[in-house]
DNA sequence: CTGAAAGCGCTTACAG
DNA sequence: CTGAAAGCGCTTACAG
């Protein structure tokens, strides 16, 4: 591999030259910068990122923490992560929390010490104040999926609108009794599904049929389950909102076993779809998200504060997307 | 962030035998050494991998290139990779190909001029010279999932086994008119599935009913197609077995569309599971492969070879895990 | 057994 | 406008 001091050589300048050419640091004759950039081109001449990184005191390298990838929306979010990232010349560390906030806690003390320039994270909200530390000690952080913490920057969907729009939607359809299957409403997005959900049944006069969680509710299991429970206890029930894919397919199995006709007798939808609704035996109308390019904006965000973070400290951002309503069989 | 100096200091010795005493790359007398140690607890200290790197032209990072992550069994076998990254303190380059040559080419292309110490990956096997330039340029590789080139180490399932049961296991149930969807044949995986299909067929004395295709089979649709295809020409089949979960996803609405009972009239079995099966409204028999596990060995053994390539360079090595027999619905 | 010195490949004040 | 020098935080021959 060449190295600037090759480059230098070439272009019969010094490799001081050859750094500010290159960086733009500084003034360089137009002359010698055409030099430089030919002998650069003829070197194929790459600059050594662990190099720079020692001398500026980066490492160009993101942790990026998220609950799960398997058979989860972080994983396709994550390819738009690593597209940006890589655009960029950045490594990543990837943390999977399994929501779980020691395992959090434990993965955020190893990772603030040195090893990252910069956060991406969709967290449980119990490690605020760390992440707040970590944000006072310089460390860029952006938020993504979930805006636990208003004073660090996010990159998220509007899910308040999606449980709002969604419900109108059910209701449009003829659906009158309509429940909410949720998550834990201490993280945010649940919390503003609900809110999207209560505003929307006031206004339509219809009754609040809501489950919540405490544990993990990202799974199939919680999906069955609360459908036989919703059921048993509220039997005029016709139409069931799931926060995520993943309760909707346990929800579809669920009245498949109760042999209840999904759309005729219960219609059901997801708040928060990724391309996985239209694959299913009785595939399934959701509130489409973005994710792929959430993941990208939420990176190159990271990215541009770590790189901007001395002139003028960029300030926090929020970046809200749209999903958009997907008609599909389940409705 | 405490220095080597920090502690050279505080220990009272030169940075030169903190040097040694951490990397224990020559005798420092132990009462020396205890000292080092107490100032590196003290301070906390942790060791700059960049300068580490800079001095050892190591970078600290791997590339990871994988077919996709989205609804895919490589998420699965990602997480495990993170894992054992991250606890040897490894960085990743994630890049996804969607099985394109061209894109993977371009990306190996990139990956190859000093951003990797290792490289991990699932190929389409349309670069294997790339592959091998680079391997012949100390480049570390292990290949998962695909064993596409015997000179180079890798981590797999046994496919070949994996089918071989399952037609067995099908014959076992019934069956006798048993087809395989199949995927790409240019790649060693679904060569190696239909090897263990087609002797299994042979020593049953039941024909063989095979597609194979050349473009992505990896998906939903291509399961579906596939399902309708072959029972236009074949109104006898009465098992139908998948390479990927996600095909039988595919098989499974195909045949709801077509009336067709699963599993009385047509048993259904995907010969790579990866904890789908049973999620889905007809639960799905499945080979289940090691995902997570498959991940950390091969990240492992990435990082063994990255780190003794100097001393005696490790030969060429091949880890193969069984599936395992998971019965569900669908059989 | 341990210290002093050189050097990995860059960037950036400091001169001129 | 550009060169010479110092330094980022380590490792490793070279002496002694």
């Amino acid at each position: 591999m060449a190295t600037m001091k090759d480059v230098a050589k070439l272009a019969n300048v010094d490799i001081s030259t050859v750094s500010r050419a290159l960086n733009n640091s500084a003034y360089v004759h137009p002359d010698t910068k055409s030099k430089v950039l030919a002998a650069v081109k003829e070197l194929s001449y790459q600059p050594n990122i662990l190099a720079q990184g020692l001398k500026k005191g980066k490492r160009h390298t993101i942790g990026v923490v998220l609950p799960k990838l398997h058979m989860d929306i972080f994983s396709e979010i994550l390819q738009g992560i690593e597209k940006q990232a890589r655009m960029h010349q950045y490594s990543t560390i990837i943390c999977t929390t399994e929501d779980n906030p020691s395992v959090e806690k434990e993965i955020l003390n190893r990772l603030r010490v040195g090893f990252i320039d910069g956060l991406l994270i969709a967290g449980t909200g119990k490690n605020n104040r760390i992440l707040r530390d970590m944000n006072a000690d310089g460390m860029s952080i952006v938020q993504i999926v979930r805006n636990q913490e208003t004073k660090l920057s996010s990159v998220i969907a509007n899910y308040e609108t999606s449980a709002y729009e969604a419900t109108k939607f059910l209701f449009k359809k003829g659906s009158r009794c309509i429940s909410l299957i949720n998550g834990n409403m201490e993280l945010a997005p649940y919390r503003d599904r609900y809110s999207g959900y209560r505003n929307a049944t006031i206004e339509l006069g219809l009754d609040e049929i809501h489950i919540e969680s405490h544990d993990n509710p990202n799974t199939f299991e919680y999906g069955y389950n609360s459908a036989i429970e919703l059921l048993k206890h509220n039997i005029n029930i016709d139409a069931i909102m799931v926060a995520v894919d993943i309760q909707g397919i346990g929800v579809l199995r669920a009245l498949k076993d109760l042999s209840i006709n999904v759309p005729n007798n219960i219609k059901v939808i997801s708040l928060t779809g990724h391309s996985v609704g239209n694959m299913l035996e009785t595939s399934m109308t959701a509130m489409e998200i973005p994710a792929n390019e959430m993941g990208e904006k939420s990176s190159s965000m990271l990215i541009d504060k770590i790189e901007n973070q001395k002139n003028g400290r960029i300030g926090v951002q929020h970046l809200t997307f749209q999903a958009v309503l997907t008609e599909r069989e389940s409705t």
